[in-house]
DNA sequence: GCCAACGTTGGC
DNA sequence: GCCAACGTTGGC
């Protein structure tokens, strides 16, 4: 089983936001990058976890944990011109982007902020915590993923 | 709101 | 294939 980390902007789409969803499902659309799409199309598999991160707010920081309940299919965001991910390049005969569903597992007690993620030398290789990394989906080792929530 | 860092695009 | 221009991300 593989670890990920999910990043999104809670003013677009936060955890509550996923919490809200029936069975608190949702896909995970809109990602137009062609490194987090192959994390997604090739690597994600059902049962595998991941890190829920709220980016781009007043405290960014790793908030809950969720898990991949389907594999990888066709971004459809990606074929409507009225969304805002619209690429008119995506061909649905040949899709460009896809996505996973993701189901909630919970909560962390606590918001983990990005800046004692930072402060922490045994996570220092997270892509996260990268100076200038700018992938919303991306691989976390198991040692990672159990030091994180070590610090919950 | 600012701006550094990055990925993508397109002219050549 | 190079690289400047551009748009976006995301912390601060």
């Amino acid at each position: 089983m593989a670890c990920w980390l999910f990043k999104s902007e809670p003013d677009t789409f936060g955890i509550e936001d996923l919490a809200a969803q029936p069975r608190q499902t949702d896909h995970w659309d809109g990602v137009r990058n062609y490194q987090a799409r192959n994390f997604m199309r090739d690597d994600m598999t059902v049962g595998d976890l991941g890190f829920f991160y709220h980016s781009n707010t007043k405290e960014p920081g790793i908030v809950g944990i969720v898990e991949i309940v389907r594999a990888a299919y066709p971004d459809h965001t990606a074929f409507d011109p009225e969304d805002p991910h619209f690429d008119p390049k995506s061909d649905p005969d040949e899709p460009r982007w896809f996505m996973v569903d993701v189901k909630l597992v919970r909560r962390l007690a606590r918001t983990i902020p990005l800046a004692e993620l930072k402060a922490r030398p045994e996570i220092s290789d997270m892509p996260l915590v990268r100076k200038g990394n700018r992938l919303s989906v991306m691989p976390v080792t198991d040692e990672q993923w159990a030091f994180v929530l070590s610090l919950e």
